[in-house]
DNA sequence: CCGATCGTTCGGTCCCGGCCGAACTGTCCG
DNA sequence: CGGACAGTTCGGCCGGGACCGAACGATCGG
């Protein structure tokens, strides 16, 4: 098989619904049971079943048993990064002008595989940036020295090593880069530890606590209303 | 239509082997004519005008009539880099031990939007990182002081502007990072004015000139062979 | 004006693959 | 041991969509 058609039976599999939503019910890396799957995709655990195994097959899944239960997750960061980079061309939503429809929550924050993205993603990114903590371009990033001190204070440092630390990754729903990388994933994790975000049940959607209102705008002026 | 969806519309149109072929024959920045596209898919030119028809629908090429021809293009660079994505998961063919097959030509040096990938993009990379005019990480990259100065006398110092230069780009051949981005450009386009590529007909996939092969083993120590 | 070429539209064929329910295997628990 | 639950396999149904050839506009050259 060539390079090409590979290529074409791996986006084949993302181009059925129910394995879409599958694969998106995995972005945030958590790893889920079949039954949440079949849930989760709208069809029946028999159907279900022949999609993971299709998945798994492709190496987009890992699987690992426990018990009677089988415990499906993205098999790699690439793949959630694949899902990103094709919502990214899908694209937001155009409005429906004034009305509000369902996933909205989404669009607010959710977990970007390993960081945040959506509004408070986006938002991060630009307090960050004009605050002068991070240098953000739209191929790249760096941590300036005024912000190391800054994140060392805030806590969410990410590991010595390489000097640049965030990947921009295109938010879908936005349009506009935010925090990706060691960075991004330091980010998120710290920002769960404070509690000033909880993860919901059965989505990548977060919510932001009371506590995260007032923190987020205290600490980077961030005010999601 | 839910964003998931909407990405699962995406991702079907990439899932069909003729359009698979359709959209990676236009992956290096060139607009082709609806009969060279044909050709490219090997699908007679009534079912390339309906698979045209519904990738710039979709937004996912763009159309600019001349005369009685239409020459299609890829719609944003973004449509390209999901390209690479889904390939970089596809992952490379499984070499069958020893043969040689077609396709050869690709692996070694090819064009990925505008910039060189492939075994010479790679090792464009390690040269340049090794020599420490750029820092390359799998998240970001930065040109260093020293290496603006070397990257001035070769004639390809990108445009002024932000410090990150970079985005390294994974190779869905090599599955290592490469340069994109503004100096990935660069460096391509003055390769080419030095006459140390050429791009073959129809094909993402450059030929090293005899000049070529001198050059990169001067300037950058590379030796492909 | 006429042929040649580029591209689209239409009608018809055909097959892939998504879906379900029912039956089956395997695991945990009382 | 027997019931409950997780997950898979199988058979059958059905629709979407990929494909082609032929006929039809559009545009260029002579």
């Amino acid at each position: 098989m060539s390079d090409i058609t590979r290529m074409a039976s791996v986006a084949a599999l993302l181009g059925d619904p129910a394995r879409a939503n599958i694969l998106t019910a995995l972005m945030d890396g958590r790893a889920l049971t079949a039954k949440e799957l079949a849930f989760a995709a709208h069809v029946a655990p028999s159907t279900t079943s022949g999609h993971l195994a299709r998945l798994t097959d492709a190496d987009l899944l890992a699987v690992e048993r426990q018990g009677r239960h089988r415990y499906f997750r993205l098999a790699s960061p690439l793949v959630g990064q694949m899902l990103e980079s094709v919502m990214a061309v899908a694209g937001p939503e155009p409005r429906p002008a004034g009305k509000w429809r369902g996933g909205e929550a989404l669009r607010t924050a959710r977990t970007c595989y390993d960081h945040l993205a959506g509004r408070l993603g986006v938002a991060l990114a630009d307090s960050l940036s004009q605050a002068g903590h991070v240098a953000l371009t739209h191929d790249g990033g760096e941590v300036t020295d005024q912000g190391h001190h800054f994140l060392r204070d805030f806590g969410a440092e990410p590991a010595e090593g390489k000097r640049v630390f965030c990947r921009p990754c295109l938010d879908w729903s936005e349009r506009r880069p935010h925090i990706a990388g060691r960075l991004g994933a330091a980010l998120a994790t710290r920002c769960h530890d404070l509690g000033w975000i909880a993860r919901q049940r059965d989505s990548r959607a977060v919510t932001i606590t009371a506590e995260g209102s007032e923190g987020f705008a205290a600490t980077f002026g961030i005010c999601l209303n």
